[in-house]
RNA sequence: GGGAGGUUAGCUCAGCUGGAAGAGCAUCUGCCUUACAAGCAGAGGGCCGCAGGUUCGAGCCCUGCACUUCCCACCA
């Protein structure tokens, strides 16, 4: 045996994982007899390295996966990673600041280019990090979004989806940001809360002195003010209806309208109408036929339609406008109000709602059907009955989907526009046709699709589509998605979209989401905070399985994970702990019987572990397919360390010191062992590897291939577990004992019990070492003890006495038993009341009585005991 | 404004369809007992957020309220 006296895994964790990857262990086949396992690891972004996050998503599905394929499934986990891009453009412009330079002075091609070197260095991070978290992927099946086939896939959907009417171009106000010069989606867009100021200002009612005051929190915008709007209902306004305005300083006449829309209550009842910058005022100016004037540009400075302030960022045309309209007169008062700000998710500027040209998908149609294939339970989601809401009000409520974006990374629309007339035909590559107008030249529409287009489309992209692959029809659906629950609009939702509108049917069964990792006080991890935990030095420093196990047991928490170095700390002690159990098991297993059959064991305390094991087995698995991670870890945890290593190894050390009874113990101890590796893979897949391989009776070449144990209900018996409950607690009584005497050397101890003693007999050699005892004595009744100088304990059918009369204090023994008898009375008091009661008798189940009658006879007994125990002792003090 | 969570030991959290309040960490005490001091043994510590209700019985179900986190939303 070479197991090194500490767990270090670092010494064996690389070795191993190159291994399995060179066997070809991962890879799952296209065609197969077996059921399929499938599942997509969400594809990182090519932007930097793996987070906490990433540890987090590849410990939950690797884990996953792994006791997919060890129960026999055709498993296959897909890689791949995300151009994602804005993301990585924002990395790369970075990147030239720094040279100070900008994208526009490389040029497209030549900054797509540099773009694609960063993706090459990033992808060979990624990838070594995802290895290095032992991950099971499937490395042959490996795609990119920007890759040659998946860009054809894109370009089909985008196609089909044209060809169905359900992709258009229009000019719309969309979400303009002005840094990365982009469109964006809706969800692009972060509201915040924002300080502002409400600025009333005077608009004078053509030919009178009369005027009207509104409010506004952008005065800049009213030099694109193309109406004034009142309620119709409002009295205050009736006289003015039909009028027109002048806006001030600008002297431009615009009309009042009359719409519902306007709050009566709100600031002065009047609001100004800027359809060309602002969401609300685009609706009412479409309904009202308003004129939509621009009047800041995609830089996000004023234009032309600004004149003498063209030119000027919005922060400064609004200054100057205010001390114009103090100089007219027509500013009446500011206040400070409080808004939401629109900015950008990526780089946090302002949003500037502008017109312009984009595409954009119909959502209504795809929505309802995404709606239905949740609610009819075609897909489910995980934890149950916590994201099915947000889900349906989301796509409830949708909206059409901007897929354009001003960026030079990404998928190039598949939609040419003739040089001479600008029409445009939606073709994968430049027209062979000549245009209507006899144009022959035509152009590229230099715009790409949001990163999410195509994200959306992994699950059937990765084994495959357009092609009607063998992979495809094996894996798709998949069996699973296991994602973040802030990429359930982007992502998830639209996944079920076009899987339903492409393949026809759902992209997946089940739906499982993690929560988001933040740091010990809840805050979010960010490089600027400073609380980034690495998931890299902390497997340097622990090891890739203390890491998983730690991340797997917070695996069930509601939205956060709050991490701390502490925890995890915690979590590599068990680790080493199974390393030093090993050690253990394996240096005692010179000896072992061969020919050991776990169905026909000899000694009670290797049939009550093979017991334990099955019963906690079958928990485990229940637990696994119920996508409960924490609770796998949990039972694992508890049996392995609490039973295993604290009472069977404990208890195990007289047997295996025996000759007799030395084989079949020494088999037992590798047999469990075995089995709990083989349960424990699927979290720590390094250290059940490096042990299984030293384990004599190891049956497979590889753990991983192993298979994964199932519950022999033939195995367990509860009476045995329950008998050993007792046992266990007569330890726990003598030690307590002893300890609070603070009793360290080995002393006698007599039991007596008439339903246990045979069962204290069989156990006497175990309890004399754990309880340290010289001698146990089981006696049928108590008429031979001398009871002068006896501490005693009671329990259920067992009385403890231990003779110390150099130790005892009566006094303070009384007392002890009596706070006992205090707790003892106090449950006997309730169980008493409830039996009393007619109510309960009506009404409980059959069994709860039966269990309270239980109750009631073994309080009763520990009672009578107690009381006794008591009594006597107080004759001594007499 | 709408929606979804959370509130249980000092901390982080379990408590399944109602049937004697749990774990880990931390704290205190005693132990180097030949797998493990990254360990072993023992102990202390809880108006289960508040107020009502349903029930024989509520941490769990219902109704309010408070505090808190997060989504979604066009009130100038």
């Amino acid at each position: 045996m070479d197991l090194s006296s500490k767990y270090e895994p670092q010494a064996f964790e690389k070795e191993i994982y190159k291994n399995w990857e060179s066997k070809g262990y991962f890879h799952g086949v296209d065609k197969s007899d077996k059921p399929q396992f499938s599942i997509v690891l969400p594809p990182p972004n090519i932007t930097g390295a793996l987070h906490m996050g990433h540890a987090l998503v590849l410990t939950i599905q690797d884990t996953i996966v792994r006791r997919k394929r060890m129960q026999g499934y055709n498993t296959v986990w897909f890689p791949g990673t995300d151009h994602a891009g804005i993301a990585t453009q924002m990395v790369v412009e970075r990147e030239l600041m720094k040279e100070g330079k900008s994208r526009h002075d490389l040029g497209r091609e030549k900054f797509v280019e540099k773009v694609w070197e960063v993706r090459e260095r990033h992808h060979g991070i990624i990838t070594n990090q995802t290895k290095k978290m032992g991950a099971s992927l499937d490395w042959e099946r490996e795609r990119f979004t920007l890759d040659e086939k998946f860009s054809k896939a894109v370009n089909t959907v985008f196609i089909k989806l044209y060809e169905k009417g359900l992709i258009y171009r229009g000019e719309r106000l969309i979400s303009w940001c002005s840094r990365c010069s982009t469109a964006l989606s809706d969800l692009e867009v972060e509201q915040n809360p924002g300080k502002g100021k409400l600025y009333y200002i005077k608009y004078f009612v053509s030919g009178t002195k009369e005027f009207v005051t509104v409010a506004t929190t952008r005065p800049e915008t009213l030099l694109g003010d193309t109406a004034v709007a009142v309620n119709p209902k409002d009295k205050r306004f009736k006289h003015l209806h039909g009028k027109k305005v002048i806006i001030p300083f600008v002297e431009r006449e615009v009309p009042i309208i009359l719409d519902e829309y306007v709050d009566m209550e709100f600031g002065t009842g009047c609001l100004k109408i800027t359809p060309g910058h602002d969401f609300n005022d685009y609706e009412i100016g479409k309904k009202h036929n308003l004129e939509m004037i621009t009047v800041i540009d995609k830089q996000g400075k004023m234009n032309d339609a600004a004149v003498r302030f063209k030119g000027l960022s919005t922060k400064e045309a609004r200054e100057k406008i205010l001390v114009e309209l103090e100089n007219n007169g027509a500013l009446e008062k500011i206040e400070d109000y409080a808004t939401t700000v629109s900015k950008c998710s990526r780089c946090e500027t302002v949003i500037e709602p502008l017109l312009s040209h984009q595409w954009f998908i119909k959502m209504d149609g795809m929505a309802k059907r995404a709606i239905d294939a949740v609610k009819k339970e075609k897909i489910k989601f995980y934890p149950r009955g916590w994201w099915e809401e947000t889900y349906y009000r989301w796509l409830e409520n949708i909206r059409d989907w901007c897929i354009s974006r001003q960026l030079w990374w990404g998928h190039r629309i598949p939609v040419w526009y003739c040089d001479s007339c600008n029409q445009y035909v939606v073709s994968e590559h430049n027209p062979d046709k000549p245009c209507k107008c006899g144009g022959k030249a035509y152009h590229q529409d230099s715009d790409v699709l949001d990163t999410w287009f195509s994200a959306a489309m992994w699950p059937f992209v990765s084994p495959g589509w357009p092609e009607k692959t063998q992979a495809l029809k094996t894996f798709y659906p998949n069996a699973l998605m296991e994602t973040g629950f802030d990429i359930i609009f982007f992502w998830v939702a639209r996944m079920i979209m076009f899987g339903l509108e492409f393949m026809d049917d759902i992209p997946f069964k089940d739906v499982l989401y993690h929560a988001m990792i933040r740091d010990e006080t809840g805050q979010k991890m960010s490089k600027t905070r400073g609380n980034v935990i690495d998931p890299l030095v902390i497997t340097d420093k622990y090891g890739v399985d203390t890491l998983r196990f730690t991340l797997a047991s917070m695996a069930g928490r509601a939205r956060d994970i709050k991490l701390s170095e502490n925890s995890i700390e915690g979590y590599s002690h068990f680790m080493n702990k199974i390393w030093q159990a090993s050690n253990f098991a394996l240096s005692n297993a010179e000896g072992y019987n061969k020919d050991c059959d776990i169905s026909k064991l000899k000694y009670p305390l290797n049939k009550w572990i093979i017991s334990r094991l099955n019963s906690v087995t079958d928990t485990i698995n229940k637990k696994f397919d119920a996508y409960e991670l924490n609770d796998v870890s949990e039972s694992l945890y508890k049996f392995f360390w609490h039973e295993y290593c604290d009472w069977y190894i404990e208890f195990s050390k007289p047997l295996v010191n025996d000759e007799a009874s030395a084989g079949e113990t020494k088999y037992v101890l590798l047999y469990v062992h075995r089995e709990f590796l083989k349960l424990m893979h699927p979290i720590a897949p390094f250290v059940t590897e490096r042990l299984f391989q030293e384990n004599p009776i190891k049956d497979h070449e590889t753990i991983m291939l192993d298979k994964y144990p199932e519950s022999n209900k033939k195995l367990i018996n509860k009476e045995l577990e329950t008998d050993f409950d007792t046992v266990q607690e007569l330890v726990s009584n003598i030690r307590h004992i002893k300890s609070i005497y603070g009793i360290n050397a080995k002393n006698d101890v007599v039991v007596v019990s008439a339903k246990y003693s045979k069962l204290i007999n069989d156990f006497t050699g175990p309890i004399l070492k754990l309880a340290t005892l010289k001698t146990l004595k089981v006696e049928k009744d108590a008429k031979t003890i001398d009871l002068t100088g006896c501490i005693r304990a009671v329990l259920p059918d067992v009385e403890i006495y231990m003779p110390a009369k150099e130790f005892i204090e009566f006094d303070k023994e009384i007392q002890r038993l009596n706070k006992k008898l205090e707790v003892v009375s106090k449950d006997l008091i309730i169980t008493k009341s409830k039996l009393d009661n007619a109510g309960f008798l009506a009404k409980a189940g059959d069994d709860v009585i039966e269990k309270e009658k239980g109750k009631l006879a073994e309080f009763s007994k520990l009672d009578l005991e107690l009381r006794s125990a008591i009594k006597t002792l107080e004759t001594f003090i007499k």
